[in-house]
DNA sequence: ATCCCGAGGG
DNA sequence: CCCTCTGGAT
């Protein structure tokens, strides 16, 4: 069992990471909050880039609920057929589009429980967009984060929630608001599932994890 | 705990 | 070939 990194260490990489990229971005494309729900939706046990391709012939014909429900079902799998998971994330986005014109003027609400009332978006994809697009202090935790923090100590936790609370409990403020991306990025490029390439990482001397010489 | 499910990396 | 990818619903 590592230790959990002391909050001397966690504020010395978070320092690390700002002086590294000052103004992280997400790297899934989106034309507005309503792109943005869908491509979070989609990018489910997928690649961003794999959802990017689709998503770069998608939404230039829907951007708005309006617009997808007359895509519809069919229409929306062969855009996204390339994307694993395709059928069930097809039926999710059109049914979450109704949705959204039915109970939500069309618009993408700002409220956790309203964005999991849509079928298809759970806690995870909620924070994302409370986060990204309403600027509020919701910590999504996914594969990357879940492993880096376990990892290296920066935010362990046996499950997402568990993480969330300690990203959140433990990350000072002034870095809460970028902590989402930074971490993602670390964890989907340096701290990588199967061989983490320790020997490239900023952290490496305030991680805790074991193997670090591979 | 299981299913969904294609693409890319190693 | 096997593992992983910004999970969610049952």
């Amino acid at each position: 069992m590592l230790r959990p990194m002391t909050y001397q260490e966690i504020d010395e990489a978070f320092r690390r990471f700002r002086a590294a990229e000052p103004e992280p971005k997400g790297e899934l494309h989106h034309l507005n909050a309503f792109t943005l729900l869908v491509a979070v939706a989609l990018s489910a046990q997928a690649t961003d880039k794999g959802v990017n391709r689709a998503t770069a012939a998608l939404f230039p014909i829907a951007d708005t609920p309006e617009k997808m429900l007359a895509l519809g079902e069919e229409g929306l799998i062969e855009h996204i057929r390339t994307i694993g998971l395709y059928r069930n994330k097809a039926k999710n986005v059109i049914r979450l589009s109704r949705i959204l014109i039915d109970e939500f003027g069309g618009e993408v609400p700002s409220s956790r429980e309203a964005l999991q009332s849509l079928p298809g978006v759970g806690r995870k994809t909620a924070n994302v967009v409370l986060n990204m697009w309403w600027g509020l202090p919701a910590q999504a935790v996914d594969t990357h984060i879940f492993r880096l923090g376990n990892r290296s100590g920066l935010a362990p936790g046996k499950d997402v929630v568990a993480v969330e609370r300690a990203v959140e409990d433990r990350v000072p403020a002034e870095y809460q608001r970028h902590a989402h991306h930074w971490m993602i990025l670390h964890g989907r490029y340096i701290c990588t599932a199967r061989r983490p390439r320790c020997a490239d990482c900023l952290i490496s001397d305030l991680c805790q994890f074991e193997e670090k010489t591979i």
